[in-house]
RNA sequence: GGUUGAGUAGCUCAGCUGGAUAGAGCAACAGCCUUCUAAGCUGUGGGUCCAGGGUUCGAAUCCCUGCUCAAUCACCA
């Protein structure tokens, strides 16, 4: 039993025995105790004032003594004002310790066949740009998420939907065949994403300037755009396309081949994957049949135009359009298409979107939506919804150029990891392969930390500077600690110590380690509670609490020139399981972590 | 205007179910490497926790009001 579980039990107890009342043993939870005082646990007894009819202090006092005697792992306590510090028995904590060391999955709970089926949708990207900023911080939530779920004992489906289809795909195509001479990734030299995206670019350009010129000619704004022959063109396209023109439909393959080699390369890069894709171009007319469905069961209504909608006033929000009045899907309708084939493929129990703020209000409607048509994982959706990553100079506009492609970033991070690794040195004696390793791991470990550590919630400013900053509350310092207790750990072993076989039980620990090691102990709390709150965050800042907490041990106190063969046994044992734990928690972030650096 | 989220040190952020004198990092300044990796450790300075009410023995945390910022409220996706 936890140690927090069993004070509050005694405590619950004592109230009892002293005061004859009765009290909930969850309100006896006691608290880690603040640094400054003396103590591992703190109880705090003003809730119990009401039973002992006494002032804080005297009941303190009395709980206090009454668990020094009855409650054995109460080694001694003291009293500041309602507030009762006990101090635990050092021979506990070794205890923990031990326990932590025999789990290899500390801090896990293990899937099982019937284990629910979580199936969590990222990435979605559009198929005529790049990945950028946006989207990696898309991506690391997605992932880590995943694998905060499946650590929480969930059987976790990744799925993404690609957006595969519609005008901005036709805008490049259209550019490409006007303006590309053919051109493919081959021939330019370039990765297929990045070509597609340049003749995204070259449309809008071209567009621009005819709306410009029609302007010219005296026409307004919209009578220009609305005139432009360019997008005329492009509309046709889509037409064509989805009348299934063989023609366009090759094109189209082609150019999305392109661009999914691309992504492909950034993802695997990123070390992010899925389960299970979806193409929009395959799941766009699937709602259709679940919105008529819900217009025969009167969930929906028809307007005299022929168009369907919801009518979400009683749920407090407007009229949502389901069908056009020419019976062509909108965004919504697609989404509960997708919902519907997923649940064919999977029997999902929960389901979690992770999509940007901005669209908050879609997932509103189409949770509600979804469970008004049956589905019982609808009422119950997830949208995880995070906030836009903006530079210090403000958002990121791709007109004005100042969009941070992913894949730069990448590189980016990875040459300065390895320009800082070469300044420390740190790469000397590594051969090429070594080196380009650690340069991946350090540079992605940074920009992964950088991103995942700020609750997603919130807007965030990406600093450039910041994130190769490698000092502080960073990856780089995170994955430090990890290669400098493996360094210790090889040190062991070439000198012959096998710490697991030396006998430690009359090892008494000091203050620090027992820190450490109460730190240690809240990690699985910490991983569930992330899994609870859908926090990729919390494990972050744990990670970096306990790896500051280590670093302090680690200067004031000596391992392996510890005389002490016990001693120096345990300290090798604490030391290897902060790096299995700091090794556990980036792997929930998909950190890699590397043995030296 | 409605809805949702955010507002904590100069900057970037923690602070989880209400608890003691609100914490890190960066930036500034001052120390610590012939000894297990100094990408580290220690210290100094820096705060009306947006404002005002309320609940409570106790509020950055919960409730109400207001202010500011962001997103959103399309027969776009």
């Amino acid at each position: 039993m936890k140690i927090e579980q069993i004070i509050a039990s005694a405590t619950a107890r004592a109230v009892y025995a002293l005061y004859g009342t009765e009290v909930d043993e969850n309100n006896c939870m006691p608290q880690k105790t603040k640094k400054e005082f003396e103590g591992n646990l703190t109880v705090v007894v003003f809730p119990f004032l009401r039973a002992s009819k006494k002032a804080p202090e005297a009941t303190a006092q009395e709980i206090g003594e009454y668990l020094l005697e009855n409650e054995p792992t109460v080694a001694s306590y003291n009293v500041i004002k309602g507030f009762l510090n006990l101090v635990i028995a050092p021979a506990h904590w070794a205890g923990v310790l031990h326990e932590i060391d025999s789990n290899a999955r500390y801090g896990f709970t293990e899937v099982t066949p019937q284990s629910p089926l979580v199936m969590i949708e990222y990435s979605s990207p559009n198929t005529n740009k790049p990945l950028h900023l946006g989207h990696v911080r898309n991506n690391l939530l997605g992932y880590s998420l995943s694998r905060i779920m499946e650590a929480n004992g969930n059987r976790v489906v990744k799925t993404n939907i690609v957006n595969d289809r519609g005008i901005h795909i036709c805008k490049s195509m259209l550019a490409w065949q006007k303006w590309g001479n053919n051109i493919t990734p081959e021939s330019a030299g370039k990765k297929g994403d990045h070509l597609i995206g340049d003749f995204y670019v070259l449309f809008d350009k071209h567009y621009k300037a005819e709306v410009a010129a029609l302007m010219a000619q005296g026409k307004s704004k919209e009578e220009a755009e609305a005139s432009s022959p360019l997008m005329a063109e492009a509309r046709e396209m889509l037409r064509r396309w989805e009348a299934g023109d063989e023609e366009v439909r090759s094109v189209w393959r082609m150019m999305n081949e392109w661009v999914y080699a691309g992504f492909d390369e950034t993802y695997r890069r990123m070390g992010v994957d899925f389960d299970k894709i979806y193409y929009e171009s395959e799941t766009y007319l699937e709602g259709k049949d679940k919105v008529l469905e819900g217009l025969d069961k009167g969930i929906m209504y028809r307007k005299e135009d022929g168009s369907v909608w919801a009518d979400l006033t009683g749920e407090g929000l407007d009229h949502k359009l389901l069908l056009r009045s020419d019976g062509t899907s909108v965004y919504m309708t697609q989404d509960i298409g997708t919902a519907k084939l997923r649940f064919i493929d999977y029997p999902i129990d929960q389901m979690i979107y992770v999509v940007g703020n901005e669209q908050n209000y879609h997932f509103q409607v189409l949770s509600i939506l979804l469970d008004k048509l049956g589905f019982k994982w609808g009422k119950d959706l997830v949208h995880f919804s995070y906030g836009m990553v903006e530079l210090p100079e403000g958002k990121m506009k791709s007109r004005e150029g100042t969009v941070v492609d992913a894949d730069d970033l990448m590189d980016e991070m990875e040459r300065t990891a390895r320009e800082t690794s070469a300044e420390l040195g740190k790469l000397d004696g590594c051969t090429a392969e070594e080196a380009n390793e650690i340069s991946r791991m350090v540079g992605m470990g940074a920009l992964k930390y950088f991103i995942l550590k700020v609750d997603p919630r919130k807007n965030m400013t990406f600093n450039p500077k910041e994130s190769i900053d490698f000092n502080g509350n960073t990856g780089p310092f995170i994955q430090y600690t990890h290669a400098r207790i493996c360094s210790v750990m090889r040190k062991a072993a070439e000198a012959g110590i096998e710490y697991n076989k030396v006998d430690m039980t009359g090892v008494v620990p000091s203050e620090k380690e027992i820190d450490l090691i109460q730190r240690m102990a809240s990690y699985p709390a910490t991983v569930a509670e992330a899994g609870r709150t859908y926090s990729p965050a919390q494990i972050a800042n744990y990670v970096y609490d306990l790896v500051k907490e280590y670093n302090q041990f680690y200067h004031d106190f000596s391992i392996l020139r510890e005389e002490n063969e016990n001693v120096r046994a345990f300290r090798l044992m604490l030391s290897v399981n902060v790096a299995k734990i700091i090794a556990s928690g980036m792997s929930l972030l998909g950190i890699e972590v590397p043995e030296r650096m």
